[in-house]
DNA sequence: GATTTAAGCTGAGGCAACCTCAGGATGTCA
DNA sequence: TGACATCCTGAGGTTGCCTCAGCTTAAATC
């Protein structure tokens, strides 16, 4: 929309490292057990700093959100890439589908976030986003060329139906978590009949 | 969790159902432009009531959503009657699934209230979450008796994907609106091969 | 070690939304 | 025309968001 995304970066000063670590420790917390939505103050407070510092350092509740799940979304690109290698490209797309799931209902509310950010840059997660659509299309095509799931799903469409399953994982009880089940459904529907 | 839930009944006096009506309409309104979570403050106000008045009528924001969407899903519950006399079961249960999706998807933030009030009591909208979910099991038990669908397919999976499909709708914009290809995946997933 | 200065910190305060409740208004019924 | 239950009002307490003027301090320089 307008300009670019802020992205949090590590400042230079030795006190402001300590809180800005201490911030990302906090909401990493919060984010966990409030979900997305979890009070900023709180989280300053727990971090043992004043509201203004969390503001400095993530002026934006995304900005926040987009450093405290920056790791994650590196590891599964990363991980992308390793299964690249390997000698089944359907056994590559499901596992890294799976992954992909997991970590977009890190806590509640996250995959909202990340679904709003895939489609609008100007959202600080949405480099992090381009980066993993990339690689969800590359094992995508492996898998299509290789003759194992339909060639007619486009990136957009298997990026929608990891985020329906991983939304339905993260409203789910722990008692109730039908996400693996609906993955497996989903398998059903995109694989190529033998 | 605790007592029953409280369920919006239109009151007796002129002016109380005067205002009752009026908020609802307001309520719809803001629904449908600003989500869920719209400000109860704006839409007193949109209805020419005072803040208290509201809350008199519809003491939780879930009871206002529940009298705003009942209509809707009343109007589903009975479709699904009408539909179970047709002559094709895995027709009528698609027929179904795409009108669920629709009614779920109606404003941003409905499906997640409605998929919390399905699996808890005390909830304003479980009543009709649960007769909902009735229909749409009676639905797929036909349509499995008919060998049109998987056998293991639960109503809770069914309802699940259904969730999970209606958030993708709710999600997308205009321009990029895959649900309906979301709603023909799963069924490609879910009804058995001839 | 003293000086300088950019980087960082603080928390009061304005704003918006939520929700309650005491006091006042009014439809309805007899 | 009362009497009264129902209904309405809106001020105000509370929480969370976010900003900014003023103060502190790490660290670079001499």
């Amino acid at each position: 929309m307008d300009g670019k995304p802020y992205i949090a970066q590590r400042p230079k000063r030795a006190d402001g490292r300590r809180n800005y670590d201490a911030i990302l420790a906090a909401a990493r917390k919060a984010f966990e057990s409030a979900g997305a939505d979890a009070s900023l103050e709180d989280i300053a407070s727990q971090a043992g700093v004043a509201i203004g510092t969390l503001y400095r350092h993530f002026p934006t509740r995304a900005s926040l959100v987009e450093a405290a799940t920056r790791d994650g979304l590196e590891n599964l690109v990363a991980h992308a890439e390793r299964l690249t290698a390997g000698p089944d490209p359907l056994d590559a797309l499901i596992a890294w589908m799976r992954e992909a799931v997991v970590h977009f209902s890190t806590f509640r509310g996250l995959v909202g976030i990340l679904a709003q950010s895939m489609y609008d840059e100007g959202t600080p997660s949405h480099t992090m986003c381009s980066a993993m659509h990339r690689s969800g299309a590359d094992l995508l095509r492996a898998a299509q060329a290789a003759g194992r799931v339909r060639p007619d799903l486009t990136p957009d469409e298997l990026f929608d139906l990891l985020s329906g399953a991983a939304w339905v994982r993260e409203q789910a009880t722990p008692d109730r978590d039908g996400s693996a089940r609906f993955l497996e459904l989903l398998l059903e529907g995109i694989t190529t009949r033998d």
